[in-house]
DNA sequence: TGTGTTCTCGTAAACGTTTACGGAAATCCG
DNA sequence: CGGATTTCCGTAAACGTTTACGAGAACACA
């Protein structure tokens, strides 16, 4: 069916190794040949099997990233992940290399996907999302010495991985800043229960600002719920009733955000006019929504550029002229007031 | 670094052809050495590469998805395709095939990224979506024999590859029949430009609604633009421009309606008081959006699991006892009603 | 002319699997 | 007990590449 080396070799009448070197542009074949090895690739629609070629290479020359559903809301999707995922791409494909998304069921936080990949040998390298404070995933590929990097970053491994990450820290204590400004007082913040990293570095950042201007951090005030619409709207609720009821919500999480102002709004608590709302990623659904949100924006495209570009960095068989280098960088988030605070 | 079969058989001191005769589970092994060479696959953690094993079996045990991010909307993601790309991922697991989702640049409509799949056999079947009315890559595939389904109809091809797709022909005719039952009789119609399948099917419902109902189809009321927001809000002014303004708008994506919502408010159009809004393919914005916009919903995840079955029961490896058989289903949207309309 | 260098190509091994084939040992059966 | 059958395993080839090695031819140079 499909042509293979052979086929041009005996076309030609050459050895298949030279057919090879022709293909690859090495020095050591005569320009005429190359050209007509080229063209008969060309005729007999030659294309490389990519399973030979990685078995005699030990390499895939494929990129994998692990895309994880949201467990529990089969109805939203994740359009977070996909302009990232479109910069990932684009960079990757002017080094050659393929990227591959591996789905996994939702929930199953993907260790047995994950192994699955490695194991086998599909991608030369993986890109991790969704990084938890403890991430056993990272754990795990770094005890393996399998090349990796991620959007996010975590307490395992160290840093001997590159890593890109949103600076929530800063977006959770500017929206502090912000509220205060305007004159809120009573803060709270919802953010998902998982060990999510990026949960964690919000609430520093939240917690920061309002001790940085004399204020108290009242427990009652912030909440863990499950990471979608559902969680908000269960967990909203919960500081809502606190003894001094909060003028204004910082949500981490756009899914969140939704479901909490379902809830405000079966309370009869109008967000932008009876209570202030920001939420810290932004994506589509918080332009949308009534009132518009408050968002951070990130610039979702170029991260996913800026970490294919720190993955190559790091594999040898990538890296310019200086070397392999491992890279970490935080990016900001960007505020887009709207409506509802 | 990774333990090949060779390990195995030198540790166990058998041959590899046993040891793979154990692993695979075929009868002419001894039970004892296949206990045997399981605990030694296991403590010598081994598992298969996949090069190795899809060059001598002409099969990757994969299946690629082509993902394709709408063009020039860099905020908005692809909402849509994640559930449904849940389904398959589960359905196509269960028969012990990975999903592989294969990311194009925006707007080169994948046809390069195909070739790339197909030509170095990264996949053994592709699942398209987006199908246009004539679709070169259906074309293109059909002619090389190389094992596919759509999620979507086309000309192309004729009937000879599985296929899946909505009823947006009955979802037309449908938003067209709840209109005129709420009394209106100027009803606009708004669809991709491109040749994207769905836009015709849904062109013809909504035509022959109005047939039937003896009121004539109005050329002003129709009109094409680009498949995002900034198709929507750019077009939408031209049918409020017709001589008789339409007292009711159909749009055929959510990304279409809300940018045609921004162009109505700005003419001081307010859907769900002044037009009634109706989208024909729900996402979640069309839930979040103000006034919530009445929409059609698929089941996409079902829909997904469905569209796996129906590509494995048209490849020979996996098709049951009842042979290979190319399975064609329509299945219905359910009218969500909400406060557009 | 003889020696060394460069250019070009063929040979063959290797990557990690699966599997057709055959053979030795064990078992069965009349 | 002898032949037939079954059970189990080793051998080796094959999948499609890449690449180390070496060899022949052409060329340069003294």
């Amino acid at each position: 069916m499909a042509s293979s080396i052979h086929d041009l070799a005996r076309h030609l009448n050459i050895s298949i190794g030279t057919v090879s070197r022709a293909l690859n542009g090495r020095a050591d074949v005569n320009a005429d040949t190359r050209q007509r090895v080229l063209e008969a690739a060309r005729e007999l629609n030659y294309s490389p099997n990519q399973s030979g070629r990685s078995l005699r290479q030990g390499a895939t020359r494929s990129i994998a990233f692990m895309l994880q559903p949201h467990p529990g809301d089969q109805e939203y999707g994740e359009p977070f992940f996909i302009p990232f995922l479109t910069g990932l791409q684009a960079r990757l494909a002017e080094s050659g290399l393929d990227l591959i998304v591996v789905m996994g069921a939702p929930g199953d936080y993907q260790q047995e996907r994950l192994r699955r990949v490695v194991e086998t040998r599909r991608a030369d390298a993986v890109v991790l999302a969704w990084t938890r404070r403890e991430d056993e995933r990272i754990d795990y590929l770094t005890e393996r010495g399998f090349p990796f990097a991620t959007l996010g970053r975590s307490r395992s491994g160290g840093s001997s991985y590159p890593s890109l990450d949103l600076d929530f820290e800063k977006a959770g204590s500017d929206a502090v800043d912000r509220l205060l400004a305007r004159g809120h007082r009573r803060i709270a913040a919802i953010r998902p229960a998982l060990d999510l990293n990026f949960g964690y570095l919000f609430l520093d950042g939240y917690r920061k600002a309002l001790k940085r201007h004399g204020i108290e951090v009242d427990p009652g005030l912030i909440a863990d719920g499950f990471i979608n619409e559902a969680g908000g709207y269960q967990v909203t609720p919960r500081v809502m009733l606190a003894k001094d009821r909060p003028t204004a919500i910082i949500f981490n999480n756009d899914a969140m955000a939704l479901g909490g102002c379902k809830a405000l709004a079966e309370m009869g608590i109008r967000p932008g006019h009876d209570i202030a709302v920001t939420v810290i990623v932004d994506t589509p659904l918080c332009r949308y929504f009534s009132p518009a949100l408050t968002a951070f924006r990130p610039s979702l495209e170029p991260m996913g550029r800026r970490l294919a570009e720190m993955l190559l960095a790091s594999l040898p068989a990538f890296a310019g002229p200086e070397g392999t280098r491992i890279i970490h960088e935080v990016w900001p988030l960007e505020l887009i007031a709207r409506e509802s605070d």
